[in-house]
DNA sequence: TTGTAATTGAGATTAAATTGCAATTAGGAG
DNA sequence: CTCCTAATTGCAATTTAATCTCAATTACAA
């Protein structure tokens, strides 16, 4: 597999589906932007960088950019779903504040294994997992922690 | 602490709010359940056990519930929070099939560790972790298996 | 018993996500 | 290269979970 465009159209022509251009731009898109997004955030990127796609065409698109293997639902944040791309990296985790809406993301070897373990106990087949701790970050945990609350 | 009820009436006192009969017949609807449920699940029992409570009730009842520490939101399924009660409940994570829509819960000791290590590394203040890990149960995998995909 | 701030239900509203449809188009067959 | 058809698009309407508004009611402390 050469680069995440060849793996798409891979997957799209497996399923009969069709390269076209707003799936071209879409695609490129999420891979120029190296952190997370949500659909208003790309619609946008989109708007400002190439020509104009609808909103539908990116809610039709992104399952099949996650189905593709190419980018993976990170976290909801008040009901709007985030995702990332994820050609090339590793699986991670996320630590998310609910104070200032840093997200720090981590690898924790010890906890894919278990998790491998758990599925394997239970003869479950993981098709994706999700590890996500809400919380305060240092720096707005010491902010608080100075209001007294 | 002795029950439930009690820790609400004392978490509800605590900030000048009221323990109502629609509270309260939330309260027990919620610990007469013994599984997870989503608001829609929750009107309808409390609609067939009791007197007519509006959803707007539920929607504003479940975050005090989440506040006292009495229930937790499990995880999102088709757009829809699912939640369940914890109280007398260690922590738990969930395996769902995506298939049949089986809930497995299960506690590892280890992730739990590792979770707090991994705080600990980032200075991160915890205030909820959530893993979810979505795929095929074992029949459902054998079954889908036997299907060729 | 009373006063008041909290609570309720009904219905309106918000906003994310999905859908129907007519016009357009990618891309394989010939 | 041309043609054909099923897939795709944008728009606007729709769905649906969740939130909000407001007038009437009520818990509960003084």
């Amino acid at each position: 597999m050469i680069n995440a465009e060849e793996k798409f159209k891979s997957y799209l022509k497996s399923k009969g589906l069709k390269f076209t251009p707003e799936r071209e731009a879409i695609l490129r898109e999420v891979f120029s932007l190296h952190k997370h997004f949500n659909v208003d955030e790309l619609y946008e990127r989109l708007h400002r960088h190439t020509k104009d796609i609808s909103r539908a065409t990116i809610y039709r698109t992104l399952p099949l950019l996650i189905k593709s293997g190419l980018v993976e639902e990170t976290f909801q944040c008040q009901n709007k779903s985030s995702y990332e791309h994820i050609f090339g990296h590793k699986h991670h985790d996320h630590m998310l504040c609910i104070n200032c809406g840093k997200i720090i993301e981590f690898r924790e070897e010890g906890i894919e294994r278990l998790q491998r373990a758990v599925c394997k106990k239970y003869g479950f087949h993981s098709i994706e997992h999700r590890l996500g701790i809400k919380g305060y970050c240092k720096e707005c945990y010491e902010k608080i922690k100075g209001l007294d609350k």
